[in-house]
DNA sequence: CCGTCGTGTGAACGCTCGCTAACGTCTCGT
DNA sequence: ACGAGACGTTAGCGAGCGTTCACACGACGG
């Protein structure tokens, strides 16, 4: 799963993907257009029907690639982390280095999700369910026990804390967020 | 500061707010018809503009009344507890109820921010910063010292840990989420 | 009783947007 | 050498949007 793939054909293509996230992350689906987005993209409006078949179907490869990525992650973790401890920690930090890495789809993902055709719409959200399930197991396996809202809500809760980067990070070096982040989201489930 | 207000006059304009509210919140400033706010308060369309100079103007109201309402907040507990850790918990507690009670407005808060006009937007950013540097001071004031950056990350992460209700609590009951959500961001802030 | 004001209406204007159509050009495999 | 296909362009369409206009009607102070 490669989220930033760039064989030569394909690069026109990336490159509209990374330009339509940073419109959508600053201005949202609705108020972001075909044409800034190939401006943007170094080429003019209509030339994005070369390779997406609507403005929706930009946004749903976007997001479901996003949550893709995040699902493959995740697993990858879960079956390399037997331990319970290990596990969560892995996967604070992995959420933690897609967060600081790429805000901009953070911001799109659960902001524009409204936006996507209905079919896209569910796929994007059984993707998400099963990687929050992941999460949710992993935080039952640490700490003390507790029933299923308070973990549904505890998992929630550290997606938020961790995605408030694209809020306030822009001013702070990676390394100092990224390290303040996952000691915080690792605290806070642990209570 | 009354968020509900509703003398006889204006009840039709706050029905307005209150709508506007949700339909922002669901399908974005830019995905909210005119039409479609009238229609959900009961009048149909230009109605609106009786009440409201423009779109934006309804959502410059919205968001200046809930930067204003969190800021008097803030400083009313401020006054009310001069010790650190009191001061830290009711400030919790605070923004704990707000997320729980007025969802929508969290949403559109720190969705639609960036579809205000400039001046607008310039007000509503002082606010709030005012109102995170209420927070930064009382972290400050507990738990172990850290440099400016790591409270500002520590603050914001901990906005976004309360503030992932809306994506969370819409099943569990609010007793439960905020006591979660509160201890939480107790255990959050104290890492 | 009447003029004014607050609040509503439907019609229309002007603009922007997503998308399609028609056409040009460059790259290649045969 | 040349036809095909990938990729780009500009022009234009139809729809939806925010906003304004002209008008209607009930409440109410003089």
């Amino acid at each position: 799963m490669e989220l930033t793939a760039g064989t030569a054909p394909t690069r026109r293509r990336d490159q509209i993907l990374v330009e339509a996230a940073r419109l959508f992350a600053r201005h949202g689906f609705h108020g972001t257009s075909i044409d800034g987005i190939g401006a943007a993209a170094g080429v003019s409006g209509p030339a994005i029907y070369r390779h997406f078949p609507s403005k929706e179907g930009l946004l749903a490869e976007m997001l479901v690639g996003i949550s893709e990525y995040l699902l493959d992650g995740a697993r990858t973790i879960v079956a390399a982390h037997p331990d319970p401890g290990g596990r969560l920690t892995a996967l604070v930090d992995f959420q933690v280095e897609f967060a600081l890495t790429r805000p901009e789809l953070i911001t799109v993902q659960d902001r524009d999700l409204a936006s996507l055709p209905d079919d896209s719409r569910r796929r994007v959200r059984a993707l998400q369910r099963a990687y929050v399930e992941i999460w949710e197991d992993a935080i039952i396996r640490t700490g003390p026990p507790r029933d299923a809202d308070q973990v549904r809500t505890a998992a929630h809760a550290a997606f938020g804390l961790i995605n408030s980067t694209p809020r306030s990070a822009a001013h702070t070096s990676p390394e100092v967020a990224g390290a303040v982040l996952a000691s915080m989201a690792l605290a806070a489930v642990g209570a």
